[in-house]
DNA sequence: GTCTATACCAAGATAGAC
DNA sequence: GTCTATCTTGGTATAGAC
């Protein structure tokens, strides 16, 4: 029993898969993107495709991982946590296709039987984790509120980030990372 | 052509589906629920289901509608705008199925084509104005802090009671509404 | 009692997951 | 190819306005 890995044409197939998903959902959004759709654009049947990811889910999940060390890649070092934060949002706004994704895709994997439950259980444990040594660090240095709960804000920049990107969806008038932006804001004085 | 309206009969019937379709959902989830087994369960055929709403969509539209409603209802003119929108959050607490009904629909509906898009659209858009007028009460009697910006703040507690309904799915310590407490708290200072 | 919109069903077209 | 899901087509039966 063996077991072999991935050959290195295999990566590359599945890097090919990820970045072409990413762009064709991105286009035209996650709910009309069919695998049958997705197998065309890669030159893959349906079979082909599913081989490399076992399922849809665990496609799409895929995607928001690479998605995620994209942005981890591009914003580097500099900034602290809730910056970042918000410079995902900011950028996210060019990318409706995704935020489409992954609003659709958070949800409905809230159902523990979903595929991809997992992967949100421990993102989300691992972003307020770090959110909330950020604003300790901010308040130990004096750039937020003593009464603000780190644990509690830690929780609500990420409902704050995620709800946003669902109002955005709904003619908003306002652009998220601002409204991001004002609480973080608020919460510096005190 | 005179357009005759519903039978008492078919009054009777729709309001039976709607209440037996929230609690299909709660008790399997928004994802698993097919118009099939809905049909079953009030006794229909699909298309003597459809015939009452048309589509899959414009039924679950419907049960949020009713929601609304019973929300309203229950929660009387005593309280603002502000701490309404924290009862909804905690009362939605002990109904599950209904928050992933929510948080599903309203993700998915983000695509203009969705039979549910303008219900959305119309909801936010109403909700803010009464957030933000609302804010701007409590500014004139001095119990929220006057560097607040109604708008984003209205769209700032619309986004942190949608976010925290998603990330509730996650095993999440903290009880949703008292991070939204603690927010609405903390804008009080100042 | 007539008439027609409403209430409902059987069968199937279509499409996506796997 | 198979299975399952939504929704359409083309009907019959009945409620209830007149």
């Amino acid at each position: 029993m063996a077991t072999r890995g991935p050959y290195a044409k295999g990566v590359a197939k599945r890097e090919e898969i990820l970045s072409k998903a990413l762009e064709v959902i991105a286009r035209q959004g996650y709910r009309k993107t069919s695998t049958r759709e997705l197998a065309a654009a890669v030159g893959l049947s349906e079979a082909g495709l599913l081989h490399y990811f076992g399922s849809k889910e665990k496609l799409f999940e895929a995607v928001l991982r690479a998605r995620d060390e994209a942005d981890t890649a591009r914003l580097g070092d500099e900034l602290d946590v809730i910056d970042k934060l918000g410079a995902v949002v900011r950028h996210n706004a060019d990318v409706p296709g995704l935020v489409q994704l992954y609003s659709t895709f958070s949800t409905e994997a809230g159902d523990p039987q979903h595929g991809a439950h997992e992967y949100f259980v421990e993102r989300y444990q691992r972003l307020r984790a770090a959110l909330a040594a950020s604003v300790r660090a901010r308040q130990a240095d004096g750039t937020m509120s003593t009464a603000a709960d780190p644990e509690k804000i830690a929780t609500l920049l990420i409902a704050v980030s995620d709800g946003l990107q669902i109002q955005s969806q709904y003619r908003l008038d306002a652009e998220p990372a601002d409204v991001l932006d004002h609480l973080v804001e608020l919460l510096g004085a005190g």
